[in-house]
DNA sequence: ACGTTGGCCGATCTAGCGTTCGAATCAATG
DNA sequence: CATTGATTCGAACGCTAGATCGGCCAACGT
């Protein structure tokens, strides 16, 4: 499971990868606080002090991890978004990049959502710049789509990227990639559900009644 | 901060109520784990071991800190709900009640979606029924919406229901009560950003391209 | 042949954790 | 005033955590 991008050069950088991947599956499982080095320790075969040989603390390991993890699901979308000019279309390959990589990668996600606040100091400082990176990039293909589709006092554009955020950073919460729905269709619904309300024609303008019985 | 439904009888409840407060606000901040009782016996002015007489374990008191709060959202919800009948006021009105829950307890919307891993056993059980009931509340709105709207092959419910929970609990992640856009504007947002895509006319109906470059 | 280095380990230190227990306090009751 | 029950506390116990330190060993350049 989890076959991240970033391929390793080095024997070591290899070795510290196996151990990122272990590690974010017990993050995962247990949570970065409750979860011990010696857990890891455990589960990948090396010594409890053998593995400060490639990180130097706890809170270090957490950080590749989450930059790691950002660093891929970015440069994938980066990749896939070049040459693309129409912004519905874009928005489906952010959409259909983040359902995949949620379902390729479901440990690395959810210490994602998790654990940011577990990062202090300059380890948090960088997570957050690649957040803020990720997130400017789907309000800026917002931006795009919404010029495009000539719909003018819409949603403000950072919550719509809020909500879209929040669709998407949930799916760890419930999807089950073996089980459910495959990621094309996930994405075909997501990408329909959030369009349609988001290039709104506003026939509906606002709420109709006082909402109260 | 976070004044809650569901009022204190006796003076017992009380000064348990307080301590569920600040422990919300301690396990928000730091987290379940690495928060300490010692960190609430500091905040609240308590000894170590008078806190004990209050709850009889750490996990207990998480599961005390959700239970409130999931009973609260939920009984707000159904009261709200008495009496509509249009679904589509329903839904502004799941809408209306969960973004100013969350804007009024931002700490325990923050362990509501941060440690329902943290509970195991017959604890996790009762949380989890609670938080079923929610998500099926919403499903049945959307259901009725969906037929009233006549719209026939859209997303999914459960998929729907998902990508709404997505939306609404993210937003604890980004929404600043004090200097954001206020509650019922964000409600409306939101409503009209879910229910444009909902009841999709499906003028545009899938994909259009092959989403390569 | 030998020293150096990279990779790894066992043992251990220190700090902090959740929890317990017996005793102290205090208001209300008989 | 004595008794009781509810409430609070100080001190301690057992345990686990992250981190460190000195040393082991195979590989390799010289």
């Amino acid at each position: 499971m989890a076959e991240n991008a970033l391929s390793a050069h080095t024997e070591h950088e290899e070795k510290l990868v196996r151990l990122l991947d272990i590690a974010a599956e017990i993050f995962a499982d247990k949570g970065y606080h409750h979860a011990s080095i010696r857990d890891l320790s455990r589960e990948a075969g090396v010594s409890l002090s053998g593995l400060y040989y490639y990180f130097s603390s706890k809170e270090e390991l957490l950080f590749m991890i989450q930059e790691r993890s950002l660093r891929s699901i970015l440069s994938r979308l980066e990749e896939q978004l070049e040459g693309l000019t129409d912004p519905e279309n874009k928005l489906r390959i952010v959409i259909h990049n983040h359902v995949e990589f949620t379902a390729r990668n479901m440990s690395a996600m959810r210490v994602l959502n998790h654990e940011y606040d577990a990062l202090k100091g300059r380890f948090r400082v960088r997570i957050g710049h690649l957040r803020l990176q990720y997130s400017n990039t789907c309000t800026e293909i917002l931006r795009e789509l919404r010029r495009s589709s000539g719909a003018a006092d819409a949603v403000p554009l950072n919550i719509a990227t809020s909500a879209l955020l929040g669709m998407m950073n949930w799916i760890y919460a419930w999807y089950l990639p073996e089980t459910n729905v495959p990621v094309e269709r996930l994405t075909d619904h997501l990408h329909r559900l959030f369009v349609g309300g988001f290039i709104n024609r506003s026939e509906h303008a606002a709420a109709t009644e006082p909402a109260q019985a």
